[in-house]
RNA sequence: GGUAUCAUAGCUCAGUUGGUAGAGCAAAGGACUGAAAAUCCUUGUGUCGCUGGUUCGAUUCCAGCUGAUACCA
């Protein structure tokens, strides 16, 4: 793409809590503006997770072509770098033949990998991983803070250091690199090829929550309880720590009846709502609006 | 109808030998560069059921009322 295309192409990028309708309002704006869609949720990649994660229905597939929708297997090892790098090849692609595409999801992290893109970080090595969370459940946290102390003293002052992911995170990255963490960690913003249009979609707390709740009985309707049932071989994968899934295998521990389950889900449901609100309220470059005024005179 | 017990945060309850109160859960706010639907942090002003009485002072003691529960009729 050379710089006098580039200044044609945009992406527009629709986030937002979960349940908030973001799904329909996205395939009526690609359906107005003859395009496609592009996914950044970290868990409809999944083909074995459906109905639990709330993916557009087979309709709306059939209407608008989407992408990163059901295009891994939770067996997959697909992280947000994965994300980031073939999300940008088929954004490529599409922007050969399209002027304007839509990325729209709940994950902020991906949105942000594709938007702002990563530093160069290597991958998790499950070995090193493996042996760190042992050491957390062995040694205590203390223990993995104080080899982040010696290892890499920048970092140990920035970070969370009650939060073990953290740690081991940049612990791991030590081990499988000789370097510490924070001397990858650049913060550098990509500058993408593409004019970015981010819009963000809510609704009153009160109105969101009750969509929560009427989605999650619609999901068990659906026969939510049937599809996590059928994974319970892969419980153990991440891909299935997910709201959702974990009531849901709970329940099949018998640590909870259906009824407390289901509840859970809706409880977890709407605290992930808060969180992703939380996440994008910080980002100034998004125009808010309700999903009902998402139309073509947003976007320009 | 009688007797007893109880009435404190959205919920379950603790507590104040009389000086206007605090836990858990819920909820809210926040952090977050390859686990992210994950992970982690912070936050407790409530006519202490109502009306009187005693007292310098009552959510605490006393009386009445209202409601709940249990037992006896």
């Amino acid at each position: 793409m050379n710089h006098e295309a580039a200044l044609t192409k945009t992406l527009i990028v629709i986030v937002g809590p979960t349940a908030v309708g973001k799904t329909a309002a996205a395939i009526e704006l690609a359906q107005q503006l003859n395009t496609e869609i592009i996914s950044a949720d970290s868990r409809q990649f999944y083909r074995e997770m459906s109905i639990g994660t709330a993916k557009p229905s087979l309709e709306e597939l059939a209407a608008v072509k989407h992408h990163f929708i059901n295009s891994h297997s939770i067996e997959d090892a697909f992280s947000v770098g994965d994300f980031e790098k073939e999300c940008l090849q088929v954004l490529g692609s599409l922007f050969k033949t399209h002027d304007k595409v839509i990325l729209t999801g709940g994950s902020g992290l991906f949105i942000k990998a594709i938007t702002d893109g990563f530093d160069e970080l290597p991958t998790a090595d499950i070995t090193i991983r493996n042996k760190l969370n042992d050491y957390l459940a062995e040694k205590g946290i203390h223990f993995l803070q104080e080899q982040l102390k010696i290892v890499d003293p920048d970092y140990y002052t920035q970070v969370d250091l009650n939060n073990p992911q953290r740690l081991i995170r940049a612990l791991e990255v030590y081990e499988a690199t000789g370097k510490p963490f924070s001397s990858f960690r650049k913060s550098v913003i990509n500058k993408r090829p593409f004019r970015i249009i981010k819009i963000g979609l809510n609704l009153p707390r009160e109105e969101l929550y009750e969509r929560i709740n009427q989605r999650v009985d619609i999901m068990v309707q659906q026969c939510l309880v049937d599809e996590v049932k059928s994974l319970l071989p892969y419980r153990h994968l991440n891909a299935l720590n997910t709201v959702g899934y974990s009531e849901l295998f709970d329940y099949f521990d018998s640590k909870t009846d259906l009824n407390t389950a289901i509840d859970l889900i809706k409880q977890n449901t709407r605290r992930f709502a808060k969180r992703q609100l939380t996440w994008f309220r910080k980002d100034i470059e998004i125009k808010w609006l309700t999903p009902d005024a998402l139309n073509i005179e947003n976007i320009q």
